[in-house]
DNA sequence: CTCATAACTTGACAATGTCAAGATAAGATC
DNA sequence: GATCTTATCTTGACATTGTCAAGTTATGAG
């Protein structure tokens, strides 16, 4: 009959508790909480057996990255894919759908962009994160100015609303008057059509 | 005799010698290379020292970050006080101060803007990092657009700002073109010039 | 049925944060 | 000068962590 005491034994979904798990941590107890024991209990294994999914504390690591920025992903591509067809207000919903996610999963949000070093040659990781940036660079290509380098632009949108989440979520509490005050992100993104308008002079016209 | 095994007791500096040390450490090891003991072990005492001096790894944490943002306002002081009376000149002189500091502290501004948490009852912390936002406040009053409200400036000019700084350093790699290519912060200042007079209409008019 | 391999478990080790208790030096008080 | 007090460390211990080595078990192939 067996009830359940070694019920799961290699059905496959331990990677994916673990990386659930991890994220839980990240949530739960701040960038600094992540354990790779602490994921394995969780996980209901030992506490070696995330050492075989992944190599190290960098590999777990470098899993829940690739899951936040497909998260990330999908929070763009979901606002985007509501957005009319305005090569602005496409821009304007993945900056949306940035915040969207910032604020869905603070914890992963944070952790992606920590600075912390993650495992480049992992292919998920790589190809989730630069995923990421080709959504910012197709959405902006309609809007570049001409004469003037995509990179510019795109750098000008990113990090504009980067800045505008990351201190949002880091330095809130620098002006009490912020908390509830602080602006609207369609504030901001009016001034960044207006800069993009007064130097493409006339082409995205209505 | 005694050379100098017992040669700096209570000298008064070992605080700062630790802090000197989790700087050195963080940008040896990387975000999570910070550890009390090798710290103890770099200023030459004995493992439990630090306890002393900081309740535990985030009263150092704390101190840590204390010392970054004092860097992060000399950084940005010592730009503005070159740069000439013009308002945008000083803003513009504040935020290559900030890329100064970023590129020379880059350990230090991404520990700053970690997201982990500080302790936030800690004067020397809560001095030094609300007066960075105060800097950032004073340079941009005087370009805040008749009408609007100081808190959209000043998130606007901080966010853009912010996200190049930070984007350059968790992002450069994701495009290989990028690498060489990043946009100098200028551009993007002018485009910020413009958004800002395209409300003013006409205030600052040299 | 055997067996080869993937997916774990068990056990060990060094490093870490944290706490408790002791030691020691410097200055104050008598 | 002797004693006391207090700030500043040291020593020792403990639980937790990442990591590795070696053993174990299930699963599917032959």
């Amino acid at each position: 009959m067996m009830n359940a005491p070694k019920s799961r034994p290699r059905d496959g979904t331990l990677r994916t508790k673990l990386v659930d798990a991890g994220v839980q941590l990240l949530r739960d107890r701040g960038p600094d909480g992540l354990s790779l024991r602490e994921c394995a209990a969780m996980a209901g294994v030992s506490h070696a057996a995330p050492g075989y999914h992944f190599k190290n504390l960098m590999g777990l690591s470098t899993a829940i990255a690739a899951r936040g920025y497909r998260l990330f992903c999908n929070a763009m591509l979901a606002r985007r894919d509501k957005a009319g067809p305005a090569p602005f207000e496409r821009l304007s919903a993945i900056c949306h759908g940035y915040l969207d996610y910032a604020a869905g999963h603070p914890e992963l949000f944070l952790f992606i962009f920590s600075g912390q070093k993650f495992n480049e040659n992992d292919q998920d990781f790589c190809v989730a994160s630069s995923e990421a940036y080709g959504i910012l660079r197709e959405t902006c290509a309609p809007l570049v100015p001409p004469g003037s380098e995509i990179e510019e632009t795109e750098i000008l949108v990113w990090s504009l609303v980067h800045g505008y989440a990351h201190l949002a979520m880091t330095r809130k509490k620098d002006n009490p008057k912020l908390g509830r005050g602080w602006p609207d992100l369609d504030a901001l993104l009016s001034h960044l059509r207006n800069a993009l308008a007064a130097q493409s002079a006339d082409k995205t016209r209505e």
